[in-house]
DNA sequence: GCGCAGACCGAACACGCGTTCGGCAGGAGG
DNA sequence: CCTCCTGCCGAACGCGTGTTCGGTCTGCGC
């Protein structure tokens, strides 16, 4: 059990280096340093540079796609689904900015046997989305543009959780109402409560 | 004027190389390769590679800037201009793609004399975003609502344009269209036509 | 007691980087 | 003809990097 906590700290150590610096910024010496343990240390329970990289983008990604399937599991209809999408995707941002950061800016980097690996799971999180605004949708719309439009949407998500614009004030929870409603009525309308009667207290 | 010329290419290769790459793994080797100079001819243009950095994303800022204003000022109503904001991020997301992805990547990496004056830039971006909005809201949201609303506006346009998603059949006017309609009237409802009879052909 | 295996480390290696220095061509001015 | 200046280059310096090698502990089976 030692050694499980011992990895388990150095994806810690790693996710917090490689989210605050970047990949390429952020030096194996640093997170070694972090994980309390000497470079040629850490090398005893990691390949290299970038498998270190796959294992925090791996963990990140089951954790945020299991946050999401658990919340929608909980959600009746396409509507709620949605706010669960949106809140789970900004709580997970708040609680774990430097894996959100990873997710968005450093998966790229991996090379190939591991990149397809990661995007696969990026693409089925899309595909939640995707798959919510199929039953959301009342137009008739073509694959295509459902996709563009969850496009729209992430990078929404997204644009919010990258920089603390409103942290001070705001909690995730109205702010995930307000994106939600923001995307499903329009800036022009204004309807507060997105979901008529579905919110439950914890 | 040759040594304008020159400059003038320096600037293209640093912009290509910068973006394609990110700051970090560009090598000024590589820049002054692209530029067809040596690497110690290079220096004889340029102090260093934050320099480098800089002037390509103050040329591209004053460009995107250039092109907002010059749009804005043809659009006489609230609507106009948005569909003009948008349409505007677009084409320069499409025709200068390495130039976005520096103004959206890599601007923070500049040291303090130099960050500053971007980041006035950047803000003054936002502020014409921001502008634009207070008239188009007929509810009067606060300062800060506003301010989010922007940010979810500008996070939209940039998950577009960071990666080629449609980019095959859409051109950037439909799809500027259709971005307004959905920030504008939401997902649920659908109106192709953002701006009644404003358009004008080219 | 003995040996072995695993956890861990100090020191080094090879390499690529940003930057600098000394110099070479060639045209202009005297 | 000499000199200066500008555009430009080859070669190097110093440094930080990812990675590896050889070794030292410590605890456990026999």
């Amino acid at each position: 059990m030692a050694i499980a906590a011992r990895y388990h700290g150095i994806l810690e150590a790693a996710e917090d280096v490689l989210g605050r610096r970047g990949y390429h910024q952020a030096s194996i010496r640093e997170i070694a340093r972090a994980a309390n343990l000497s470079l040629a240390g850490l090398y005893h329970y990691v390949r290299g540079k970038d498998e270190l990289l796959f294992l925090v983008l791996d963990r990140a990604l089951d954790t945020l796609l299991g946050d999401l399937d658990r919340a929608l599991a909980e959600a009746p209809t396409a509507e709620t689904r949605l706010l669960a999408l949106i809140r789970t995707h900004l709580d997970f941002g708040f609680r774990h900015p430097q894996a959100m950061k990873i997710i968005n800016r450093d998966w790229e980097l991996l090379d190939e046997p591991r990149r397809s690996e990661v995007a696969a799971k990026r693409q089925a999180y899309v595909q939640r989305g995707l798959g919510i605004l199929r039953e959301l949708d009342r137009h008739g719309r073509s694959g295509d543009e459902l996709l563009s439009a969850t496009n729209l949407l992430l990078g929404m998500l997204n644009g919010i959780a990258r920089r603390p614009f409103l942290r001070s004030s705001e909690d995730p929870r109205d702010l995930a109402a307000e994106v939600a409603a923001l995307f499903l009525y329009g800036f022009l309308e204004r309807s507060r409560a997105v979901v008529p009667g579905g919110e439950h207290d914890d």
